[in-house]
DNA sequence: CCCATTTTGTTGACGCGTCACCTACATTAA
DNA sequence: TTAATGTAGGTGACGCGTCAACAAAATGGG
């Protein structure tokens, strides 16, 4: 006997393939839908509504660590939007090697226009889709399986 | 009083806050370690697993329909797979246009070698880290979302 | 038979994410 | 005070996904 069997059982496969699916439908359209319909990425809005919602000004590695980014995603990021005017850099007078992210102008109007439409997209097509009990339930689950992946090794 | 207030809830936003961290962290480090212990990305490992799995030689469009990607998504894929040796193609007798795509002697070994470090993976990061009860609702929540999703515009 | 439409599949440009590597400043201990 | 190490952040190459446009073959009326 086997302590792992090699493959899954059919109805964990067949969860697994559920969830991987609803997964990625949903995700796939909810960024087309935010870049139709803003003009913006998905990237660029997560980063913009973490940032403003911290004040519009932030360290580099805090914006980091609260999106939970890899530093190169980030300064990759960071340089895309402020190409397109999003957020500019503002050296850090405390620590040489520092830098301060700042939402722009242009920046916050961005945000606030997509929030909204965003917001009634995941409602119309995830929220909607579920009881509270059933919404409850996916919040518990996640939890657990973060949970779990943070003791995991890798 | 609105029909559709303008923001979630606060449980509503924590549901789909732990329900994105999740899904992000999970699909993540699946697809790192994919790439890492096989050297295929998680779209290689996908389309090879789907095209075997039917025979190893199928329609290109019935590959897309099968694997639900946009067609242009497939054919830079099955060119990249090509070049690595994964997957050939051959034309169509019964239809000028079409094209068979192929899995190689080269592509199945690499979806035999990689197919039971990636179930491992799967299992030790998600699987384990429900009951049987829990991930049978996750299943029935998933799936009520993708019914739901597909009777929604976009 | 012929023209319009649909289907099959490709292409190129462009933005995004990862990996490996790198620079510069800060910190700490000898 | 200086050498070692850690931390902040950037860079370039490369593979991936999307969008819009395209070519060629099939199909279905008239």
């Amino acid at each position: 006997m086997d302590a792992t069997p090699r493959w899954l059982t059919s109805e964990q496969a067949a969860a697994w393939d559920s969830f991987i699916r609803m997964q990625e439908k949903l995700i796939g359209r909810l960024s087309r839908q935010v870049q139709a319909d803003s003009g913006m990425s998905a990237s660029d809005y997560i980063v913009l509504v973490k940032l403003t919602e911290t004040g519009g000004r932030m360290r580099f590695m805090d914006l980091v660590k609260l999106v939970e980014w890899e530093k190169s995603r980030m300064s990759h990021q960071v340089g895309r939007m402020t190409k397109r005017g999003l957020v500019t850099k503002e050296e850090c007078p405390d620590d040489g090697r520092g830098a301060f992210i700042v939402a722009t102008t242009a920046g916050y109007k961005a945000i606030e226009d997509a929030a909204p439409k965003h917001v009634e997209h995941v409602r119309r097509l995830f929220i909607n889709a579920l009881t509270h009990e059933e919404l409850d339930t996916l919040a518990r689950i996640s939890n657990r399986v973060l949970a779990h992946m943070e003791k995991q090794p890798d």
